[in-house]
DNA sequence: TATTGTTATACTCTATAACTATA
DNA sequence: TATAGTTATAGAGTATAACAATA
């Protein structure tokens, strides 16, 4: 039987997820704190409060990601300029570079799964996962929604 | 910018992973658990052995979540006919009406997802995203081997 | 000798709650 | 009074290594 179009789908972000997981093995690296680091280049410099809303994790636990990834050297927390209570957390120069591959990487192999596609099919399949992405979020939103009145 | 095709694909595995941790909150289980009750259900009594291959986790990580998932009755353990040494775990008939369930939801949700597309759309989708997790299937398997080669 | 599962140990991710320092 | 971050505590998921019972 053929698997369900969105069997498909959870198996291609299992798939990434696991790879990129291997890729950082060793290097005392984790999906959790690639996450973060993902979040920090894109972002810039930014507070803890930030960034757990930003990962959407409670304040305690990135603390917790921070302390790991200040102790790898990949970050560095900094005094807010004007506010005494924040820090800054920021990429170091290496962790920045890392993340630039980082990214060409994750460009490149969008390219190459891409590539795998027939060409006739790229326009409607670039359709389709933007309308289903967004369908996905409606839904989601809703969900939430829902909990929060119903535990209010 | 435009998110590349990549990013959705990934954003569609997140949204659904937490929305189903959403789903099942205050209910005691958990993702790992879920799955593994979904394992279950499509492959049938089994040795912890088997389900670890099959989660693609450590023997010893099947035994903490057997444990959970038989205290909370949603497994039972039964000694294996002719093995001494293995047990089978099987799902009781309350998780598999759960399970059921949870399946016909899966299949709703997919059809649903599709009706977001536009009709002349959907048959590429299905082929790229066909082409698309396949190919990384392949990708992954060669990026395992070469790791395996590298530390032997 | 090899395999199945468990005990022992440890680490990461995650959360809630209480607390400190500042705004 | 509210906010930013940390300490304290707890639980789940994960792994490796050593071990018991059985094949």
């Amino acid at each position: 039987m053929e698997p369900l179009l969105l069997d498909r789908l959870l198996l291609i972000g299992d798939l990434f997820q696991r790879d990129m997981a291997r890729a950082f093995d060793g290097t005392g690296l984790t999906t959790a704190r690639v996450h973060l680091l993902w979040v920090l280049q894109h972002a810039g410099p930014s507070t803890q409060r930030d960034l757990a809303r930003l990962c959407d994790v409670t304040p305690r636990n990135i603390t917790g990601l921070v302390d790991g990834l200040e102790e790898s050297g990949h970050v560095r927390r900094t005094p807010h300029p004007t506010d005494r209570r924040a820090v800054l957390v920021e990429l170091t120069p290496s962790a920045a570079t890392t993340m630039a591959e980082m990214q060409r990487e994750h460009a490149e192999l969008n390219a190459t799964l891409l590539a795998a596609v027939a060409p006739k099919d790229r326009a409607a399949l670039e359709r389709g996962i933007a309308a289903i992405a967004s369908h996905l979020e409606t839904l989601v939103a809703e969900a939430a929604e829902d909990r929060d009145r119903t535990a209010s």
